[in-house]
DNA sequence: TGCTGTGATGCCATCTCGGCATCAGAAGAA
DNA sequence: TTCTTCTGATGCCGAGATGGCATCACAGCA
């Protein structure tokens, strides 16, 4: 039988020694641990062996600690309370109560239902350690699948296959404009009158779906539209909108704290609609802080509804 | 029976954990560990069952790790290695190789053989703390007793029960006088002349043996000194010297480095002898750094002398 | 459909661990 | 001194744990 093993001793002789080693008497320290004497003598001597060197003084007055003993008492200590530590913390894991999840979040996200499930998650769960990032929904889908991401706020345009997803709102989009563009003096209007209006969309790769939605609902009304700019994020859209260079496709949920400069108007007639869903990986299912979270996310779009 | 016991798992339970995950393989972590793939299987089945959660996920196309085995295996691998380094820490130990000692010395010691001892000491024994505290006699005895000090250069003037001592100088002491002082003209003197002169001395408690004898020599010669002044540590009394308070006993190696309103004299006929040795306890032995410093000591005496 | 490779399970020999009873030696009391 | 009492060490034995071997169950692949 090889029995070869790393470590010359087993747990049982660390704890054993760290009792009579404090208590210094055997027969006490056997009683902490519920053993008798006898085989705690016997632990000990074999833990001396194992080390090549003698750990305790049995003297007839008690028992004394030697140099060695001292060292190997003072490196076991922090190690032994470190795995004392463990099954509590993987306990906490289990229940939820305990983790670190990475989420990832689109402007609209933040605009609207992100804030208040952050705020009742952190309140119910504050073991757990919540990574935001904001990032685009086609980023979002790669990084969901690699697994580098536990659950994400983005805007599907299709089917996404090894995902679960749970809608939790739609807008349709209205624009947002200069206050010196024409139209930002009229209170309705369609997407043809903006046929001479140069956009600023985000980058098609981010998004390939929605940005194609944005092309037909144009091409539905016999538009093409001219792109200004491309960028990300939607913040900066915002900026060039400001600073005059064109309009922007925007849902009045992000709509509501914007310069002087700009003006937002809804649309009359087809416009694209946005959807924010929030999605996870079907495998592995997910662990129990990121089902909290999907839980008191999916609550949230419920109550908000 | 009890089998109570404070962790629920053993570090074979842990090593072998380690090595599925980080080899994600049952039989490879099996070969490696040398034992047969069935016995790591149940051993981390009663790991997983012991802890009340998933470690690995077996799938088909191999093992993957859980978020519980993740952290886990973090915890532990940190610890696995502070408990595989102390097999080889507590053989420096042993060997003398490392360790920390407290040493106490008198003026003399320093003014004479702990330079070079130490020199030589920290050169085969880099490892070796040495903690170094002038300290009279009668205190470096009391330590000693009580365990607080792993030996002592001191000077003894009556049997040391329980501790080992080696002779390591004896030396004649002069007296150290004031560059004014009359006799400070005359190149030699004897004990009976400085009848008129107030010493600088220690405390008597501080080495009673010592001081009895400097009175008894003068007692001899029917003198009866003066003391002016009593005062620890040596260093002190050559301040008082100089500063013309009175003279004071010294051997003439504390002699070597004196200020110019000062002069050193040796004395003809009777004068009190300091004899310095090195003493540890005689029980416990003494450990191996220890032990190895009192050889190095009781060498450097040797080569000295 | 069979082959290959995975981890899991059944069975058994062996070893270890711990309990009980007892021993050996020193300190302290009578 | 002698006896008691307390210490830790040792002999012996049974229950349980451990690990090896053979085998199973299942998925991927040719």
């Amino acid at each position: 039988m090889p029995r070869e093993y790393q470590f010359p001793f087993e747990l049982r002789h660390l704890v054993y020694f760290r009792e009579v080693a404090t208590q210094l008497h055997f027969r006490k320290a056997a009683e902490s641990l519920a053993i008798a004497q006898p085989a705690l003598s016997r632990a000990i001597a074999q833990l001396e062996s194992a080390l090549h060197c003698d750990l305790l003084n049995r003297t007839r007055r008690g028992v004394e600690i030697t140099p060695a003993g001292r060292l190997l008492l003072e490196r076991i200590e922090p190690l032994l309370r470190g795995l004392a530590a463990i099954p509590a913390e993987l306990t906490a894991l289990s229940s939820g109560q305990v983790g670190h999840i990475r989420v990832a979040f689109t402007g609209l996200a933040m605009a609207t239902v992100l804030p208040g499930i952050l705020r009742e998650f952190n309140q119910r769960f504050p073991g757990v350690r919540v990574e935001l990032n904001e990032s685009p929904t086609s980023a979002q889908l790669a990084a969901l699948e690699n697994g580098s991401l536990a659950c994400g706020f983005f805007h599907p345009d299709a089917a996404t296959p090894g995902l679960h997803t749970r809608l939790l709102l739609r807008e349709r989009n209205g624009v947002l404009l200069p206050a010196t563009h024409p139209l930002a003096k009229r209170a309705k209007f369609q997407l043809r009158d903006l046929a001479a209006t140069p956009f600023v969309v985000f980058p098609r790769s981010h998004n390939p779906g929605f940005y194609d939605r944005i092309l037909s609902a144009f091409a539905r009304v016999g538009v093409i539209p001219s792109i200004a700019e491309e960028v990300w994020p939607r913040a900066n859209a915002v900026g060039l909108v400001r600073a005059g260079l064109g309009a922007t496709f925007m849902t009045p949920s992000e709509a509501q704290h914007l310069p002087p400069e700009v003006i937002f108007r809804e649309l009359e007639g087809p416009t694209p609609e946005s959807r924010l869903v929030i999605g996870w990986r079907k495998h592995p299912p997910p662990d129990p802080a990121l089902q909290a979270f999907i839980d008191v996310a999916a609550r949230a779009a419920r109550t908000s509804s």
